[in-house]
DNA sequence: TCAAGTATACCACACTGGGGTTATATACCC
DNA sequence: GGGTATATAACCCCAGTGTGGTATACTTGA
């Protein structure tokens, strides 16, 4: 995109400042430098659930699964989300630079990107205000085939601040839609409840916490530098966890638990 | 179960020979037994998708998958179908016996266990002809919440030449019902040709072998011992995948091939 | 005919997960 | 007070994956 065609489309995001159509001014702005196959804003608070502001598809997929059950509960595993509760920078950040090491292996991954065809994803990250943090995500899906090439991403990246500024003004008097969504307490608390009462299991806190970082698709290394304890004490938890359940294997554990969270 | 109630209950096993209510009396002598949740027969054939016979079901759990998913495709993953192709003993066999070593690491093993909430399963092997063999499958389900006891399984599996030929007499005359089911190529053509023609990717004949064991859930070892080659070489197959097919990882061949094998 | 691709085999290494053992300190409940 | 559960930590061993490299033989297409 040469200097002018840049400064023209720029320019055109600014102009649809508080207006509808601002998401699309920014998607066209993003799509000259790198070409994408659908956008999703999303807007994350403290406590309460996510909500959707605005997608684009350029592919006929069924996102309905965003909708029922991304909104819901699935995000709790989701990069993204966690990369804001550690206090992400803003600006744009790749889906697999946040993700956890075993990432790959998880059930979150192969469900969520199986269902989407995504097969990457880049981030633009803008803080709204003290509780909530807006973000834009661009995918490829399969039909693209490839991934987002790294020169495209840093001619981008190169862009983030504006891009992030434009976004926290555009929605800096955005709110959360009252009563639509819940207040929630930590997710920890509410696995455990669910595996008391359902499953009549009884975890300790600290089984809880590594069978959420488990699905989440940190390895035990990768645990105990989150929870600043041994690997070898993660791998204790490990198997106490697995001995309660009657599993052996992470596989099971991913069986076991995503429906669970799913109920939320 | 004394000798008998086991006499009275045999005995009515052979007067319902050539009824409708055999699957009935057959599910009910086994109860006796060892208690399962759930029973399904299914005949599967040289070429052809497998019929199911009968189905019986004690808790209110969603099988479409099963009509829909199953018989077209995905027991081509089973290890009760592959047991049956490398010539498995009539008789009574358990799931995990039969399974790949790395069987629970499976994608198979996930979505079709979670779907149908099934925990153990062991089934009752009868050759009705030199190209039919059928299956009824007892099943726990997470509602019961343990394996079948080795005890009972012991027991039961007193009875398995007798239940066999039962089976066989009962439904010596049976057919595939003809147009219904559709003659296939071998799995490894269509799946070659499909990713082939849908995602450009030339696997050669290895490579896709290869591929379809890693799908059942079978190690790098246990793909040597099937083809008779070194371990080594099953790697190097492995890494001439994953490579083609821009992944690193079992878990992205999982989410790459599947979807194919539903499509069939 | 020659280069490229395919199939075959072997070696070595790092990392992960899963299983087992042992040990200490704390906390809470009966 | 004593037993039980929990959290912490350090070892061991092994099987399996994933990645890197080397080497030979056969086939096939340009």
């Amino acid at each position: 995109m040469q200097n002018q065609e840049q400064d023209k489309a720029l320019g055109e995001i600014v102009r649809s400042l508080g207006n509808a159509n601002f998401p699309e001014t920014l998607g066209n702005f993003v799509k000259k430098i790198i070409d994408f196959d659908n956008l999703i804003i999303i807007a994350y608070h403290k406590d309460i659930n996510p909500e959707e502001l605005y997608r684009e598809y350029n592919s006929p997929i069924v996102y309905e699964k965003m909708q029922s059950h991304y909104l819901k509960a699935a995000y709790l595993l989701d990069p993204f989300y966690h990369a804001i509760n550690n206090g992400i920078q803003r600006g744009i950040h790749c889906i697999f630079d946040l993700a956890p090491d075993q990432f790959k292996q998880t059930s979150y991954f192969y469900e969520y990107y199986q269902e989407t065809t995504l097969i990457d994803e880049f981030c633009l990250f803008s803080h709204i205000n003290h509780n909530t943090t807006l973000t834009a995500c661009f995918g490829r899906d399969k039909k693209s085939g490839i991934r987002f090439g790294k020169t495209e991403l840093k001619k981008i990246k190169s862009y983030e601040n504006v891009l992030s500024t434009l976004c926290e003004q555009h929605w800096r008097s955005y709110q959360p839609k009252e009563g639509k969504n819940i207040v929630l307490p930590p997710v920890k608390h509410r696995l455990r409840t669910i595996m008391k009462d359902q499953h009549s299991i009884s975890l300790s806190p600290r089984q809880t916490e590594v069978a959420l970082y488990i699905l989440q698709g940190h390895s035990s290394i990768s645990i105990a530098l989150n929870l600043n304890i041994s690997k070898e004490t993660v791998k204790v938890f490990r198997k106490q966890l697995y001995s309660k359940c009657s599993i052996s294997s992470q596989a099971e554990l991913f069986a076991l638990l995503m429906p669970i969270l799913s109920m939320l």
